[in-house]
DNA sequence: TGTACATCAGTGAACGCGCGTTCACTGATGTAC
DNA sequence: TGTACATCAGTGAACGCGCGTTCACTGATGTAC
């Protein structure tokens, strides 16, 4: 009445604001849970303990277990994709090789400091769990969407070497695959370049995973940082970006 | 007595014959369980029942849950070890990047058709469990070091290609680690050669590992065997091989 | 402003399930004399 | 070759546990008139 807010975008009620933090509040738990004992392992019993509320009663928030898997998913997700999103964001728009090392740092750094969150995201599947395309996709495809923007971005400007290493020839069926993706992103990027960037993509994970899933020794590696950024700058150097 | 085979490589007795008849058989069903449930939910007692005997009898064959994972572990290393090994070893002693990219293939084969055994050597850890490193420290490094004889091998043939791509510089840590690597296995590659070795190690296992765990869409590559393929021939001229 | 009703959060008991692991036992198979 | 004993495989009952999910319920909070 005597302010204007009466805007349209009806406020939320008290009792939605309560109910969107205890929903806030069940993502965290399972977050915390997923860290300790692994996706296999997530309970809505357990979850309910930490919430101080009797195990039906999270039933009133999420259908059932595999939802819950869901919204950790989806929260991972985007939690990755909005560092990703400002790691890139903060290197100079025509410095393209440094927007693609500062993605893989980012990468990297957030799966360090997630271990299970990463883990589920990119991991083995959770067995009889299957992931609902139509509210995963858009999450899970935004760092490999990012990355491919930098590589088209640098492409379009003309920052990538086309003369890289020597050239590996695409054969027909992959590069059926190639014009496929790249009409349904709008991209130019050629075939070659294209191609070596999934390289890169798949790449990065690779190393990421090697490092947060113990694959190196105990010991082999005590320069972890550096070798990391060193991978990137080979891989820089594999899709043709120069600096 | 009639015959001279009292060599005292003592000849099993029939119980002992039974046993790890057993053991075999208790493996075997491990596995298959594990490619229906997944690691986390692998259990004794399905075991045991698949085995046709009461839960407490395999107690009789093995100590706990752990040492049935600790043994499937083992038994995964080994056939992918098998197999890479029998690959690499079909091709000429002079083919470098042939054996590199036949140690490749054998790797996406195995893992495409043992997802599960795949996804418990090289995928999310199994929580609560840590592997014996007394036991699976030699198995589990199989593939890495016949992945860096090959290296080593075509580095002391000259089949190297030294001036690949554009040079990284390698930090001062990165190569004592190098230095350390090189030293425990005798290697005569030096430290350009062996990070990029690093890499492609961690790529290669990388593109498996999306393929198998479902990281691609379920319809962004039709063409893997291509892509995959793609993949060994770039990453085979980040590290110098040539053919 | 006050009353009557609807909505929602949380309770507590219960269902049926499978798990790892221990233990005292029965019988069959091997070994020593 | 035969007997006495030791070894081993497998049984069946029991322990205590945690899980997902349903259901009828109580009480508090919101909404309509």
């Amino acid at each position: 009445m005597t302010s204007v807010e009466a805007t349209k975008a009806k406020p939320p009620t008290p009792r939605e604001r309560a109910r969107s933090q205890t929903i806030a509040d069940i993502v965290r738990l399972g977050r915390e849970h997923l860290a300790l004992h692994g996706a296999a392992a997530l309970s809505l019993r357990a979850v309910a303990r930490d919430l101080g509320v009797v195990s039906s009663a999270v039933y009133r928030y999420v259908e059932n277990r595999d939802e819950l898997l869901t919204l950790l998913l989806i929260d991972g997700y985007n939690q990755l994709g909005d560092e990703v999103d400002a790691a890139v964001e903060s290197v100079p728009a025509a410095d393209f090789a440094g927007q693609f090392r500062a993605l893989g740092m980012a990468v990297r750094s957030w799966a360090l400091r997630e271990p299970a969150s990463y883990a589920l995201l990119f991991g083995s599947p959770v067995p009889g769990y299957q992931a609902p395309g139509e509210r995963t996709t858009v999450p899970g495809t935004r760092v490999i969407l990012r990355l491919v923007s930098v590589f088209d971005a640098a492409y379009r400007a003309g920052a990538l070497d086309p003369k890289v290493t020597p050239a590996v020839v695409i054969p027909p069926a992959l590069a059926a695959d190639m014009d496929a993706i790249r009409e349904q992103l709008n991209l130019a990027v050629p075939d070659a370049a294209l191609a070596r960037g999934v390289l890169v993509w798949t790449s990065v994970f690779g190393a990421v995973s090697f490092e947060v899933f113990g694959q190196y020794g105990a010991d082999t590696f005590a320069a972890r940082q550096e070798l990391f950024e060193h991978q990137l700058g080979v891989l820089q150097g594999v899709v043709g970006l120069q600096g």
